[in-house]
Formats: C-alpha cells, structure tokens, sequence
RNA sequence: CGGGGCAUAGCGCAGCCUGGUAGCGCAUCUGGUUUGGGACCAGAGGGUCGCAAGUUCAAAUCUUGCUGCCCCGACCA
C-alpha cells in the first residue's frame, strides 16, 4: 500500500477522552473513531490487526477441531424466554422490536441459539462430540463503557459451544480448548495466564479466565511467577498431552482479587515467586452441563436408544480487545511494536527522497520488489518532512523499517527494527531477512 | 444507577467570573523554499459556541430544562 492512497488519519494530539495507552494510540495511529459511547469505527489500520488476529483465532480453533459457522447478530426473544435469561440478563442486553412489534435482541451471547440449531440438526451420539464456533459482533449495554475497544458495547467476540455424550468427554472438550487458547494468545504474543473463575450469568461449575498482565489491567492477580515459564510448544491435542500441560499450569497458584487468599498464597508460592500485579481478561472458558439443553429441550439418541440431553460448555475469547490487549502489553513507553503475526504491514519503506528523483524511484522499486514476493508493505511517498515520517511511523509501530535516503548507496539498504540498530543489506539480503523473520517459525 | 466533571473549527485549548458581532496552536488547502528525527515564509478555507426556552437593546458569556461525552464505584470478553 502507498500512504498518499491510504486512510492513516495521524493525531498529533491525544483526544482528551483517551485515558490509557492502548485508547490513545488506537485514536492517534488512526485504528479506530468513536462513533458513540462504546461503539467504535474500525479505521484501516485497526482493521487490518484486527482481521488478523480474527484469523489466528480461527486457525486454532480449527486446530482444536471446532468447526466454524455463523449465527446472526439480531436473534428472537423467544428461545431467551424459553431459557430463563430474557429475565435474568437484565438491562445489558438490548431489547428491540420491530414492525410487528416482535420481541427481538442483539446478541450479548449465543448459548440459546446455537443449542436450538443442534437441537433442530443433531439428533445422535455418532455426531457427538461436536464443537461449533463462530466470530461475530455481540452487544452488552455495559452500564460504564472505557477504555476505547477494551470495555465497548458493541464487540467482535469468537465464541465455542462444545456437545459431549457425557461429561467425561464434556471436559475433554473443555480442556482441548484450554489448550486452544494457550497457544492462541501464544501466537499473539501474549503471556495469558489461565486462572480459576466464576461462572456469572453463563452458569455452570467449571471455569477459567485467561488474565494477561499489564500493569494498567482491570483486575488485580495474584500469582506464581513459574506460570511465566511454562512452555507449551509442541504440544498437540492429545488427551495425555494436555492433561500433563493443564497439570503443569493448574499445580501452581494463581489467582485474582474475588478468589485470592493471602494465606494460602504464602503458603504455596516461595516469596520471590510471588507476584502480584493488574491482568486483562482476554478469554473465558466455562462446562456448564446440561443447563440449556435441559431447558431448551435438546436431545441426542444414545447407543442404547434412550434421549439425552447432552453436556456442554463455551468459551470465548474477545478479538476486538485484543488489539488494545496487545498494546498495553507490549508499549513501552516509548514506541508501540506489533507482534510480527498481527502488525497491519510487513514492513514500512520510508522513502526520503523527492517526487521522481534517485531515491523516490528506489524506494518505489523495493516497495513493487516485495509485493512482488508476497509481502504487504506500506510505503511512505507523501512529501512529509523526513522527521515527520519518523515520528508517524514510530507510532504506529510496524515493527521493521526500510529507509532509504541519500545516505545509503544504490545498492544498500537501510534495514531496522524497532527499537534496535540498523543494518545496511542488499536487495536479496533485505528479502532473505523478510522471510526469515516472517516465515520462519509459522 | 449513585457521586463528580466537561461540551467553543478535524484535534488540543483560551474566551465565560465582569454580556457588546468568536480567538490561539496543530491539522487542512494554494504558492514558494526546505528534506536523515514532529521545517520555514506568504496567503486561504473551516464554527447556527451541544440543543431548547428564558432574562436583556444585546447571550459563547447569566437562568432553567434537556441531550451527549468523560472520570470514580457496582457488572463484564
């Protein structure tokens, strides 16, 4: 992409209604707008993270064997009535009706819907276990929305919904996801700790959130520092697999405010170990058995020809705080860097030269050179001043940078990282490094 | 929903106390000079001062009501 055909709207100036880091340089970098309180605009740039972190969050999912499909974001009253929750969600769920003066909502969640499609589709245990998933825009009238897209109404929210037989299985389920979302956020490049949790209004008995920690978190987390440690590479989704990885992760004592207890973290955590610090939540996992399958009426037919309603579970994972998420986590103060698998560009070729000149026609050349070889570039060819170009491109902190000026040679290029040293490379250096640094360890 | 605050150009703000026909910086546009860490000169455009009513010869400014947004708390991906 060629900046003077983009949409990078910069602020110089930090709207005065951001008050943490990831709000204002999601606002200043030109990722998103308010459009009212808690809903947002997603600009390009915010976008294009935001698709891609979508579509990591699809991989795995796939990976984990839940199958992908799409319900609507407007949904009937009826099967909420027949559940109970029409009542008990309250006023964070937003009531609509139309011409007909039909009961409908906007989704918070999905539970009642999806269990109505199984409910209509399956009706064996040779299609069990099951895991549907789909990635969709909810809307919860938060009574205090902030912090730009980490608290909004209106979100993008990846949603699993396990069916088992029984509940053994239910919580392999449970635990294939678990394993899921470790290496999910891995791949964001994010430490998320999984920590014990209540069920609120889903229900149910067994739970997990996944807490990254920042220091400007919501919530405030107790835990052992080995948590930090654990190395999940390589670990496929086999029972035994997973059950040694959970174990590892479950031995150890973490937790946040609501179910931490100061003596039992003395007692089980070495006082250097200890850490106590602020986490965002940016998953939650929960079994909850046969709650809306009983009140929905779903059943399967077992081997034994008897009707059962079968076990369940969801989990979810919010992918449109978690370019907020990443922010917090990775600012340093300084500068923002994207994790090379979620940043909107490759690589930014910041050309210093004139409109037609040596080299404005070299940084036009790599810049075709490596969409040419698959890479996404954007290529800065506005006619900004060169410290100008620095600054923005620092702010929106595609992690590598290729300059090209008078200073270097015809045949060198100024090649950079973030927040360490350049380098000079030739053309096929420069590439060999792109792919090294991108496909390398995909 | 309880407590607090704000609303003036795209963004950041001044003006309001003490009423008299709206200003600054950045951004935008035009022309020129500049080009390795937020350049300079000259010019230009852009605001029914959140909305409505009231007081007044006169309201951004005073009064009342409404709306929107933000902050602290309870709720949550």
């Amino acid at each position: 992409m060629k900046l003077s055909n983009y949409l990078l709207p910069i602020l110089k100036e930090s709207p005065s209604e951001a008050k943490i880091k990831s709000h204002q340089l999601m606002l200043r970098s030109g990722m998103i707008r308010q459009s009212s309180s808690g809903i947002y605009s997603w600009l390009p740039l915010g976008f294009k993270v935001l698709k891609k972190i979508e579509n990591i969050v699809r991989e795995e999912q796939n990976k984990a064997g839940a199958i992908e499909l799409l319900m609507p974001t407007i949904q009937s009253a009826d099967i909420w009535k027949e559940s109970g929750r029409y009542d008990d969600y309250g006023k964070e769920m937003l009531r609509i009706k139309d011409r007909q003066e039909r009961d409908l909502l906007y989704g918070p969640t999905n539970e009642e819907l999806i269990t109505q499609i199984f409910k209509d589709n399956v009706k064996s245990y040779k299609n069990l276990p099951l895991m549907l998933y789909h990635i969709q825009w909810k809307f919860r009238d938060e009574i205090r929305p902030r912090f730009g897209v980490m608290r909004c109404r209106e979100f993008l929210m990846k949603d699993t919904y396990s069916f088992d037989l029984n509940k053994q299985n239910a919580e392999y389920s449970y635990k294939k996801m678990y394993l899921s979302y470790l290496k999910t956020f891995e791949k964001l490049d994010l430490n998320a700790i999984p920590m014990q949790a209540d069920t609120g209004p889903i229900g149910g008995d067994l739970s997990h959130e996944f807490i990254i920690l920042t220091d400007t978190g919501e919530s405030e987390v107790f835990l052992d520092k080995n948590l930090l440690n654990i190395n999940i590479k390589n670990i496929d989704y086999t029972k035994n697999n997973i059950d040694k990885i959970i174990d590892k992760f479950s031995k150890l004592y973490s937790a946040t405010d609501e179910k931490h207890s100061t003596s039992e973290f003395n007692r089980l955590v070495e006082k250097k170990n200890q850490l106590h610090t602020r986490g965002i939540e940016i998953g939650h996992i929960f079994y909850f058995g046969d709650k809306y399958s009983k009140s929905l009426k779903a059943l399967v037919n077992t081997k034994e020809g008897k009707n059962i309603n079968p076990q369940m579970g969801s989990y979810g994972i919010g992918v449109s705080r978690l370019p907020a998420a990443i922010i917090e986590a990775k600012y340093n103060n300084e500068f923002m860097k994207w994790p090379k698998s979620v940043t909107p560009f490759h690589v930014a070729i910041i050309n210093l030269g004139k409109n037609g000149d040596e080299v404005d026609k070299k940084s036009n050349d790599i810049y075709t050179f490596l969409k040419n070889n698959s890479f996404d570039p954007l290529l800065d060819d506005t006619s900004e001043s060169p410290a100008s170009k620095f600054k923005n491109f620092d702010l929106i902190g595609i992690p590598y940078q290729i300059i090209i000026g008078s200073k270097m040679k015809k045949e060198e290029y100024e090649f950079k990282e973030l927040g360490k040293g350049k380098m000079i490379l030739s053309k096929s250096e420069l590439l060999n490094r792109l792919k090294e640094i991108y496909h390398s360890d995909q």
